[in-house]
DNA sequence: TGCTGTTTGAG
DNA sequence: TCAAACAGC
């Protein structure tokens, strides 16, 4: 019986794994991992999540262990060395075959061609498959055969082109008969490298990952539509680090909205179909990637936007970074994001907003602040994210479509109990003064003035981007 | 997945 | 007097 080799990226899972199972399927198997730290580095990830991704690897490896399948290790400096490790191990295992499961980001689709036509040229087989998405890119277009360039149309056809099958969950596999392969030691993180954020809030690994889901369906799911928007409150899944190291799949988290919304989708309760929206904007920006490279290669999706004339504000920068920007719910924010490694999405947008329309400072710097810090950092739902905010992306906020801070603290934190959470030095104001502290009231307080004026900012942000020549 | 200044019309 | 509606950004 022949071998295959099951390379492990970011879809550190077993249950529903399209190329683990299709591997299974065919005989024995051995799992390899490709640590690329100085890429993964390159294209911006933090140790927030390289320790994350270490443990959730850690927790894999335990649970192949429980099937006797042995998990393989090399580090790599690049991704164009991927094919030469991968033909190497494939050598010295004896395996005919290699599967895994697609990535869609530029360099990654190109890892993963190299590799393909290695194995080709070795004679073996390598093969992709689409795990992470529904539909793969290309399967669902405009009618004019273009990729979806608006969330809207994309999410009604992928609402009436999906099918069971798409959702169905591929099988854990069984044990298998031992191997006379050794797995390899993992190595540790290099000095000097932990992780800024303490680990023990984010579990790593599908078990982990299993219980939020159920927590958060039995919970929070049906509430999801009304309480989203509320920081204060864990209104949220917090399932982002978990589907972006594929520790669950979007299809086990679809399939437990099916069981509790009598197998629909896209009607019935208005919190899950939602969340269930959420899950599809992560696939639409997968899409976008994919469909549109170029916004892989720091280009603004829409390319007029090329011409804005960013600030250089290395000092507005700085002080956005480390939440003492004055306005209260950026602040808290950004506190948030450096102490946990993860941020509210409502929040994701105030400060995006903040940092690209009031200081006018260039979007791609926050992009990269944020991959650098998330411990849930991928890059196209990042990148969407922020080209969206920026108003230089598919689908983006118009640009003249600029969030006061204020109104949207007084909004979505009524009380001001997340600023006070974040801001201890706000704590003692009154809820409603949290949100613009007064002079006279802060004056005792170590909290700077507003760094900028909302009003003079927005229309300083209105006349760069009215500046911008459209074609 | 907005904001703001202005107008309008009910009371 | 003021909230709702509206237009323009």
């Amino acid at each position: 019986m022949p071998l295959s080799l099951v390379w492990f990226r970011n879809d550190l899972r077993l249950a529903d794994h399209r190329a683990l199972a299709a591997a299974a399927r065919q005989g024995p198997l051995v799992a390899v991992h490709l640590r690329a730290l100085p890429h993964w580095r390159r294209h911006g990830h933090g140790a927030n999540q390289l320790d994350f991704r270490a443990r959730g690897l850690a927790a894999l490896k335990e649970g192949l262990e429980g099937l006797n399948i042995p998990l393989l290790h090399r580090d790599i400096d690049d991704f164009a060395e991927a094919p030469d490790a991968l033909l190497a191990l494939a050598r010295e295992t004896g395996a005919e075959a290699l599967h895994f499961n697609h990535e869609y980001p530029l360099d990654e689709v190109r890892r993963d061609r190299a590799v393909v036509e290695a194995f080709d040229a070795a004679g073996l087989a390598a093969t992709g498959h689409h795990d992470a998405v529904a539909f793969a890119p290309g399967e669902l277009l405009t009618g004019k055969g273009d990729y979806y360039g608006v969330f809207t149309p994309f999410a009604r056809a992928w609402h009436r082109r999906l099918t069971p099958e798409r959702l169905a969950l591929s099988d854990t596999p069984a044990p298998q008969a031992p191997l006379p392969i050794a797995s390899d030691p993992l190595p540790e993180l290099p000095e000097g490298e932990e992780a800024p954020i303490d680990g023990r809030q984010w579990p790593a690994g599908e078990g982990p990952a299993a219980d939020r889901l159920e927590r958060f369906l039995r919970f929070r799911g049906r509430h999801y539509a009304a309480q989203r928007d509320l920081p204060a409150i864990r209104g949220t899944s917090e399932l982002s680090p978990y589907l972006a190291l594929g520790m669950i799949s979007h299809r086990q988290c679809l399939q437990a909205v099916l069981a509790e919304n009598d197998g629909r989708l896209a009607e019935g309760d208005a919190g899950l179909t939602a969340w269930v929206n959420e899950l599809v904007w992560r696939e639409f920006y997968r899409h976008v990637a994919f469909g549109f490279p170029r916004v892989c290669r720091h280009r603004a999706f829409q390319a007029h936007t090329e011409a804005l004339a960013w600030r250089d504000d290395e000092a507005g920068f700085a002080a956005w970074c480390e939440g003492r920007t004055g306005y209260p719910i950026v602040d808290a924010a950004m506190r948030q994001l450096v102490a946990t490694g993860w941020m509210h999405n409502r929040l994701r947008m105030i400060t995006a907003m903040f940092l690209s329309k009031h200081l006018l400072i260039d979007w791609r710097r926050g992009e990269a602040f944020f991959l650098r810090h998330l411990v849930d950092g991928e890059f196209c739902a990042n990148n969407g994210g922020w080209q969206w905010a920026a108003s230089t992306g598919t689908d983006a906020a118009p640009y003249f479509r600029i969030f006061n801070p204020t109104t949207q603290s007084t909004r979505f934190d009524p009380d001001g109990r997340f600023i006070a959470e974040w801001l201890p030095e706000l704590a003692g104001l009154p809820a409603k003064a949290r949100h613009a502290p007064p002079r006279d009231l802060a004056s005792g307080i170590d909290y700077p003035p507003p760094i900028v004026d909302h009003r003079a900012a927005r229309q300083r942000a209105l006349d760069a981007f009215k500046a911008l020549a459209r074609d």
